[in-house]
DNA sequence: TCTACGTTTCAAGATGCATTGAGATATTGG
DNA sequence: CCAATATCTCAATGCATCTTGAAACGTAGA
């Protein structure tokens, strides 16, 4: 993940539609979820969220495969991923208390602590 | 972090010059660095990195502080840990390994060298 | 083949953002 | 107080982007 990417995946995330139909991908996970299904949890036209999905596709967030007359749009976790990576990338320093929050954060989502602390 | 943080912070770093400063900032640790300094490292006049850093403040991304003559601009931790649970929040759906891959990312910022210094 | 469905493409209008340069503000040292 | 330094503010210009609606495309079933 070079700055060209990060730029392009930020730029793409930095919009309201864009953005929901991440997260909603993101919840999904690799069944994704067909276009008109996502147009109508984002309120959106067809054809805008064709556009937006364009744009998220062209950055690398998302892939697209045909299923019958739907085309069906999942998440890229590798590019997440990477952009997590990119952003955080010699953020220590030699101090580990300065990104150990992000770590934190992270984990949350994947190792739930008992607690209904899963945001 | 709700969706308007989120969003505004994407569009924040949706752009090249503001993008380096956080990365700069990042690296920089709590230390932070002069407007001026900021300015020559991106390469921007001084009331261009002006702009863009109240841009990055407004967002919740960098904190500032006067210093004599100078004013000292640093990242606010917090607020990229809290845009990475918003991004990956609920991305599991219990397949731990979708997002093990961006744990992994977040690892190699902390632990290069292999030492086990936490988690 | 014909029709219905799901999705994409295209052009046009409206909106918002990045950059620039001059001037204003705040701080320090003489 | 005065001058130099560091940064900020403001208005204007240019560029990019979001949205919309009509039309076209590919697919599935009768």
């Amino acid at each position: 993940m070079d700055e060209r990417q990060a730029l392009n995946a930020f730029a793409a995330m930095a919009q309201e539609h864009r953005l929901r139909i991440v997260r909603h991908l993101v919840t999904a996970g690799p069944d994704g979820l067909a276009a008109g299904v996502l147009a109508t949890a984002v309120g959106v036209s067809t054809s805008n969220i064709s556009f937006h999905l364009k744009e998220l596709d062209h950055a690398g967030l998302i892939a697209s495969r045909r299923e019958g007359r739907s085309i069906i749009y999942s998440a890229v976790y590798p590019a997440l991923s990477g952009l997590i990576q990119f952003l955080m990338s010699d953020c220590c320093q030699g101090r580990p208390e300065v990104c150990d929050p992000a770590m934190a954060a992270l984990s949350t989502c994947c190792i739930p602590t008992g607690d209904t602390a899963h945001v």
